[in-house]
DNA sequence: TATTGTTATACTCTATAACTATA
DNA sequence: TATAGTTATAGAGTATAACAATA
């Protein structure tokens, strides 16, 4: 177990990452903001899905994955098509006007990481990777509650 | 260098990694956003500064940094000193409530991340810290580039 | 009655631009 | 004329709550 130092050291490195994301979120196009391009990601990486799962993958509220989601079904970069299973539901799929913005994000992504990580191995990133991943994934499903109380019957 | 893949592979953690940031967001006290939270942390580190060094740490444009000392001041964690050598600007220095403050948000940091990183050892961490250093001093001043063309003369 | 998803509203963070006061 | 800092305004992200449609 790590010393109180480390963690509070942690945190405040987490806080200055923050500089780092905005940074990479001012190359996307001006259309694609952060919230669009996670979506877009996420549907690539994992398949189509309904709005539930990629609300639990970018872990936020639903709320927020719907307007993100109305955002890039506005561009053409995804479509909501009906579930067959449960008419509630919508299914989520990347188009391939979707696809080919990825590409682009990935050229962009490309020159300003290997801009900045000029002097970065193979291994640092790797590394860097492997525990940002497991960072991530001791914080689980960390959205807040959801209120599920039903307005108090009597 | 890095392969593209482990590039993209980054930049997908990077937006992962927000929800661990908002869930440490959560366990602040009401009255102290992250932003406060980053203030102070950052005066507590380097010692009192002026308004545009703090700018420049936290990576943001300098009105931003004035709406967030304006929090803190507000609360009295932080006071805004004349500077004998410049009537211009303002000598930002922790006050006993920000330090008080600060332990009880070092507190909240320590449990939340015991419970979240129980398994992970001293090492990780630290390499986790070194790392995120590494990554945030790569992306340097990073800020966007201020207009300072002067409206053109004729 | 519970669940899926949407919309309305509010708050935080950030950026741009215009402004004040010094230098 | 340039710099230090403030304020006004706008856009993006997120959370809560109320709502509609379906299960």
């Amino acid at each position: 177990m790590a010393s109180r130092e480390q963690f509070e050291e942690l945190a405040r490195q987490l806080s200055a990452i923050g500089a780092v994301k905005r940074e990479l979120g001012r190359i996307l196009p001006a259309n694609c903001p952060p919230g669009s391009a996670a979506v877009l990601t996420l549907l690539d990486r994992n398949g189509e899905m309904r709005m539930g799962r990629l609300a639990e993958l970018l872990a936020v509220d639903m709320s927020v994955t719907s307007r993100h989601v109305a955002h890039v079904v506005g561009h053409g970069w995804v479509e909501r098509c009906p579930d067959p299973d449960d008419r509630r539901s919508r299914i989520l799929r990347l188009t391939p006007a979707g696809s080919e913005l990825l590409e682009d994000l990935a050229s962009r992504y490309m020159d300003s990481l290997t801009h900045h990580l000029q002097d970065w191995s193979d291994d640092d990133v790797g590394h860097l990777v492997t525990l940002l991943a497991r960072l991530r994934d001791a914080f689980g499903d960390c959205r807040p509650a959801r209120c599920t109380t039903t307005r108090t019957p009597a």
